[in-house]
RNA sequence: GCCGGCGUGGCGGAAUGGUAGACGCGGAGCACUCAAAAUGCUUUGUCCGAAAGGACGUGUGGGUUCGAGUCCCACCGCCGGCACCA
């Protein structure tokens, strides 16, 4: 026992008396339900709102400090606003991870998962977050992933789920296929090993069905989700529109369809392209000559070889084979060579285009590797507004081009495709026609002619939805011997998966459950004959696609969801989670909701009526990870400085949308400003009772002009302003206490107790124990907020200020009340500003009673 | 290459076209204390000046305006997304 330490006072006084103030309030908010939603007979207007469910991968880390802090920000918010909030919580318990774990340990992933899980409930539970635990979910429940593989049997039953054999991507680390959403510059968004092609038989979502409805949809979210993701959206689907022109191929029947967004410049097509993995490369090859056939097979298997990561290098040397075949230009007749070249895509459009090399960098590139012909059909040199230029015409009426401009530029001396704007030049009857309008003539004639049409095109791709893991909802579908493929009766499900125990889990290219003898083989109920279950599993972003829906219902066996529930409650009214699902998760998720709508089960088209997405903690300028080991640990952090000294120094960091460094969060400041703000409501004198009305009248405004402000600032998620204004009110009552009016003062009361129900917001457990030091039962968060009194928002002097040329010259002490011309004249008498002044004229007086003159002066 | 966003003190950041830098961190000083911790108070954009006061100041250059961090144009820099998508 050292003698410094008997005098002493810890230092970690301040925690551990927060530490013991949190603990007393969790074990009140846990005894008593106080979180919980409302039921039918709650007449309160409803919120519903949702952070985006955690996975449960171990602890909980400073990511879900802030995610959960902002959700629950907003959800006591709205408790406070007078309104029946829904606030709940559940786990995205299937996925890999588990099963990784479970390999590295010779475990079972249920297990592991589960005991994750408790894990990190406990640390909601202490970081004091208002869940209503009454709702809990778990995806890997059988009762949660029934209506997983009811929502797939929905899904076959209109066409919206099936299979097809088509090449996918194949990560090779984790064994399973990947949907084109999780590949990542072309590496697998969960392990980043690099993702090759394979040609497998999958189950598919056809979300490119929906692919108008989720673009245009996105304009109803304008303004309420953020614009970065929106945009990523649009982007990601990528409708293009343009023309289908259909090509005859000398020596084949059926004539080959290709899609162009440029029409226009169907008359300056010099070959033809199709991509080598396509069934129509393969057939186009098979008739032409044997070493036509040779060098196409060794450049397809070069092609098929090349991972996405060097395929998509845009300074790759264009590569290519001759087919020796023939394309028919449906303008003009023109033959146009055909070849086979990996910079055609087999899944976008047809899998084959027409090269227009003049006007298209791609094709020009290839055309010069290859000395194939360039054709200027668009002089881009031409002015494409106002009047249409003179053009000199040659004897038959044909425009005869500027030859000098065009050499100087042609494309293919100076390798740069001409993509603009321009005037059409040798392409008949469109020539003269502006780009746009060449277009729609060239639509119009194809149209007209038999050999085109309007078209669109997406990037989007259809879900593929399969994977070849064990932890997942098992896909309920019946392989025949016959090579049918049946759905297990809707009365039949769950399809429970069956026990890890047993099984080797670990990846080898086909799903583990296909090795569970007595699972797999079952029998059709329907025809009685022996049938093998789909050994695959379903891609997690379907269970997350429709959770949100299930917090209404949660414990139903009669269905995925309760639509008069979904009805009162939906859509999510505020919905956090970070940017990294942008896509993936949100996308999915609207694209599900309005299969539901098509299915009459919901009333509304997009599932989240607002979005927030909360930037990430990093650590000194750098994302953390666990091999970095740069780690912030949250459970260390909770311990040392206590949940609402956390949640404050993460509110208080920085707008919700941008990353918060850790090295700049002050948690030491959040303790000593909760701490001034807890000792203040016991220093508060006056009883409980006391009538507001004649106290301290300038800490009566800052109390008043807060209850005015705050509610805006909540709503547009500006917590860290809302926190400065709280220190603001917290700094005016101490000075009111020790040099104003006295603890005793009715304002002073007024101001605590504004404090105390605000500040519930951020640090709950701190309210809590404020609100009872005042004299009030419990719980603070379920108090009303009072509405200012516009009455005390008006101050009776105000600072005006006196300016020259748009510079603050004098600040003037007026009367609220001030007529223009007064306080004109008031600034002119000014010392300061007829200094300014000084000899120059006035040539404008601009007066904005009360609060600024502005002199502007010249010479 | 295409699309989007952002540039404000030593730092995190405030600011309906109207006093730039609220609030906090950090710094400096003071009070209380034997001393420290804790707490409280003062001060803190840069430059000139003893002060009064003045000049400059929101990435750069222009513009609109009585007045611009905020609106418009161009440029520079950083960040994010997409990318051989015809």
């Amino acid at each position: 026992m050292s003698e410094f330490s008997a005098s002493s006072t810890e230092p970690a006084d301040e925690s551990t008396s927060a530490h013991a103030i949190q603990a007393k309030w969790q074990k009140y908010w846990a005894e008593n339900e106080t979180f919980l939603a409302g039921g039918d007979d709650d007449r309160r207007p409803r919120k519903f709102v949702l952070a985006m469910f955690p996975y449960p991968s171990g602890d909980l880390h400073m990511g879900h400090a802030e995610n959960y802090l902002y959700s629950d920000i907003v959800a006591r918010f709205w408790r406070h606003r007078g309104h029946n909030v829904l606030n709940p919580i559940g786990w995205d318990s299937f996925g890999l991870p588990a099963e990784n774990a479970a390999i590295r340990r010779g475990a079972d992933p249920r297990e592991w998962t589960y005991q994750n899980i408790e894990q990190q409930k406990t640390g909601f539970k202490a970081y004091g977050v208002s869940f209503d635990w009454t709702r809990e979910l778990h995806t890997s429940d059988p009762e949660y992933y029934h209506w997983n593989q009811w929502l797939f049997l929905q899904l076959h039953e209109r066409g919206l789920a099936y299979r097809k054999k088509s090449p996918v991507n194949w990560c090779p680390n984790d064994q399973t296929v990947l949907a084109n959403e999780q590949v990542v510059d072309g590496r697998c968004e969960r392990c980043g090993a690099e993702v090759v092609k394979k040609k497998l038989t999958q189950w598919y979502f056809r979300i490119t069905d929906y692919a108008d409805r989720l673009l245009d949809d996105l304009n109803q979210l304008e303004g309420r989700w953020p614009h970065k993701v929106l945009q990523m959206q649009r982007n990601w689907i990528g409708r293009s529109i343009g023309a289908d022109v259909d090509f005859r191929i000398e020596g084949r029947d059926e004539p080959v369809t290709v899609f162009t967004t440029r029409p226009d410049t169907l008359h300056g097509a010099t070959f033809f392209v199709v991509a080598p993995d396509s069934d129509l490369a393969a057939e186009i090859a098979a008739d032409a000559p044997a070493e036509v056939q040779t060098a196409f097979a060794e450049y397809l298997a070069t092609v098929q070889k090349t991972t996405d990561i060097d395929r998509q290098s845009t300074d790759r040397p264009k590569t290519g084979v001759f087919l020796e075949r023939y394309a028919v230009n449906p303008v003009g007749g023109e033959r146009l060579p055909i070849w086979a070249a990996d910079y055609v895509l087999a899944d976008y459009g047809h899998g084959a285009v027409m090269a227009v090399p003049a006007h298209d960098q791609r094709d020009l590139d290839f055309a010069r590797a290859f000395d194939l012909p360039v054709k200027v059909v668009v002089d881009t040199t031409a002015p494409i507004t106002g009047v249409i230029p003179v053009i000199d015409l040659d004897e038959d009426g044909v425009p005869i081009e500027p030859v000098e401009t065009l050499d100087a530029q042609h494309p293919a001396s100076t390798g740069i495709a001409l993509s603009g704007e321009g005037r059409m030049i040798n392409s008949g009857d469109l020539n003269g026609l502006s780009k746009r309008n060449a277009i729609a003539r060239a639509i119009e004639q194809l149209t007209a002619a038999g050999t085109g049409r309007a078209a669109k095109n997406y990037r989007l791709r259809d879900w593929l939805i399969s994977r070849q893991r064990f932890w997942g909802t098992p896909i309920p579908m019946l392989h025949h011997d016959d090579g049918t493929v049946t759905p297990v009766p809707v009365e039949q499900l769950p399809v429970k998966l069956p026990a890890a125990a047993g099984l080797d889990l670990s990846p080898k290219g086909s799903s583990p459950l296909g090795a569970a003898e007595s699972w797999v083989r079952t029998v059709d109920p329907v025809s009685g004959d022996p049938v093998l279950r789909d050994p695959d599993t379903m891609d997690t972003f379907v269970d997350s696609s429709w959770y949100f829906l299930r917090f209404l219902s949660p414990n139903s066996d009669q269905f995925a969801f309760d639509p008069a529930e979904a009805a009162r409650w939906a859509p999510v009214d505020t919905y956090i989670g970070g940017v990294e699902h942008a896509i993936l998760h949100l996308l999915y998720a609207r694209f599900i909701t309005k299969v539901l709508f098509d299915m009459g089960l919901i009333d509304f088209t997009e599932p989240f009526s607002s979005l927030i997405n909360q930037g990430m903690v990093i650590l000194n300028g750098a994302k953390m990870s666990k091999s970095k080991g740069n780690l912030v640990l949250f459970q260390e952090e909770l311990d040392k400085y206590g949940a609402d000294a956390l949640r404050t120094g993460l509110a208080f960091a920085g707008p919700v949308e941008d990353d918060k460094d850790w090295a700049d969060v002050s948690t030491t400041g959040a303790q000593k400003f909760l701490s001034r703000a807890l000792r203040l409501s016991h220093e508060v004198a006056s009883p409980v009772d006391v009538v507001f009305k004649d106290g301290d009248a300038a800490l009566r405004r800052g109390t008043h002009r807060l209850l005015a402000d705050a509610p805006a600032l909540v709503e547009q998620t500006k917590f860290n302003v809302l926190v400065a204004r709280l220190m603001e009110l917290v700094n005016l009552t101490r000075k009111t206490v020790d040099t104003g009016a006295g603890a005793g003062d009715p304002a002073v009361r007024e101001a605590v107790e504004t404090v105390a129900v605000m500040l519930d917001l951020i640090a709950p457990h701190t309210a809590e124990e404020m609100w009872e030091a005042l004299g009030h039962e419990p719980s603070v968060g379920l108090v009303t907020w009072r509405q200012a009194d516009p009455a005390l928002l008006v101050e009776d002097t105000i600072t005006a200020v006196a300016q020259v040329n748009g510079k603050v010259r004098a600040q003037l002490e007026v009367s609220a009340k001030i007529t223009a011309d007064e306080l004109e004249a008031l600034a002119r008498s000014d010392e300061r500003v007829i200094r300014a002044i000084g000899d120059k004229e006035i040539v404008k007086v601009i007066v904005r009673a009360p609060k600024l003159v502005n002199f502007a002066v010249k010479g």
